[in-house]
DNA sequence: TATAACTTATCGTATATCGATAAAACATCA
DNA sequence: TGATGTTTTATCGATATACGATAAGTTATA
């Protein structure tokens, strides 16, 4: 008997039982169900056999026979013979391949994160804003860190972090206010700025600085400088960060040794 | 006029004109639709309009439109609202994300890549095969490499690159040979090994001495020697490797120096 | 050995997807 | 400026496609 977190079994009725609204005649439901299969799995569940692939996901046995054969044939799961359960391959790693090979952002920024990386010996990241979150879309690692948890893919909520500030700040006010509020915020760390006003408060200083900071704020003794890329209108389209231990510079450092390379970085990467 | 390479516009018949045998009762096709738009874009085409998804997918302007307007609900597509056209979003690296973070193996093999990485000061990858191809599935950078070509999600033919003799090394051999066989294979640099009695021969050393190398096979002055992961049942699951500068090495320093370390590292990683 | 749980295969039905078409927006050029 | 062609957006009826119930087959459990 398997302990499965299915949120809530929908007892489909008949009409398509996706999220909300159905009524989007352009919407291919399939589409989204086979996404929905593919996210199923992750760190809680690396491996899921049929019964447990329908029960996360909410679809019924039929469903979830259709859509691990159909993702299994398209190469993106595979099906243990013997133990019947199913894990994904390496081939989803392919999308993310076209994005990396087609982003324009990426292929201006490569050789200067690179350079960046090289210069400073430290940690060096490129990120993008989507909805409340920042994506950390290229990663140099310093040979100090061992933190195995950030990856490409990886995300984190942007109001307390240093990307996502840098990038709030040079968002429309109003707008970056809506994401704010649109955020799920909580206090991480003792140090995490997470009430409205105080985020207010710093995405106006970074605007102003140029850059933003963030000490401890997400994970503990992590301590983060970031600047903005712009785009040709003048928007952010991601930002270029440098991450350090705490332990190994004091806030003051981080400032001076990086806050003015930082903001170079972006502002060549950026097409205003 | 925009010229593609709309590789052969079906002239769809009313059957499903994906691949081939459309005669699959639980192939879900809108799935397989959905995936070949997104892999649409690349480095040949970072961004396309309408039009042009349906001319390089060979799918008609409504399934185009259908599609597009599904992906970019999802979140995986975005549309420039006044050009009018579409490009990947970040959100296509969740997948691999998921993957990465569900890997049984790459949790087995990262610490020890991170200490291979550090010891070595070298480049160290974790590849997997399929089908012909290894997939580059995580990647340590050295500091010397300035190669951004090569990044995780990369493809490779499996028969010059030492991860991939090496996988083939621990695999039946008439299996091994029905790869190599089914690969396409080409002499990309002058010491490719491309015969087929050659790389016989270099799978059979391989299997001997438990490593492989390939010296500028696939790339001039990338010399690399790789070591199989095996799972329980002995079958290799992947392979690590070291790469480094021919420059910076000669063959009998590559293997005086990484043989035994990279051999005793994929033994760590490996179930037997 | 009996029972339960799960996987695989089959099939009639209804609906979600298809693809043609038309309207609207946009671009190009005489 | 208006005419012409191209691309995007919206609509809709027909039917192939995906649905989901169920049965048969397989593996695990007691």
């Amino acid at each position: 008997m398997t302990t499965l977190d299915e949120s809530k079994a929908p007892k489909g009725k008949r009409s398509g039982n996706a999220g909300e609204k159905s009524d989007d005649p352009l919407m291919v439901m399939s589409v989204e169900k086979a996404f929905r299969v593919l996210s199923a799995f992750g760190r809680q569940h690396p491996t899921l056999n049929l019964s447990q692939v329908a029960s996360v996901t909410g679809m019924d046995i039929s469903s979830a026979q259709r859509f691990t054969h159909t993702l299994t044939k398209l190469g993106y799961l595979h099906k243990d013979s013997e133990t019947k359960r199913f894990e994904l391959t390496a081939k989803t790693l392919d999308l993310g391949h076209h994005f990396f090979r087609s982003s324009r952002l990426v292929d201006r920024a490569m050789p200067y994160l690179m350079h960046l990386s090289k210069e400073t010996e430290e940690t060096v990241n490129l990120t993008t804003l989507e909805e409340t979150e920042i994506i950390f879309v290229s990663r140099f690692l310093s040979r100090h860190v061992l933190n195995t948890d950030v990856i490409i893919g990886t995300r984190m909520p942007a109001y307390c972090t240093a990307p996502g500030i840098a990038m709030l700040s040079r968002l429309p006010e109003d707008q970056a206010m809506a994401i704010i509020d649109k955020s799920d915020r909580k206090q991480h760390t003792p140090s995490t700025t997470w009430q409205r006003d105080a985020l207010l408060a710093k995405i106006r200083e970074t605007r102003a600085q140029g850059y933003a900071t963030a000490f401890e704020e997400f994970y503990l003794s992590d301590a983060s400088i970031a600047a903005p890329i712009l785009d040709h209108r003048g928007r952010p389209e991601g930002a270029v960060n440098i991450a350090v231990s705490c332990s190994r510079y004091s806030r003051e450092e981080v400032i001076a040794r990086f806050s003015s390379l930082i903001v170079a970085t972006a502002h060549a990467i950026s097409r205003v």
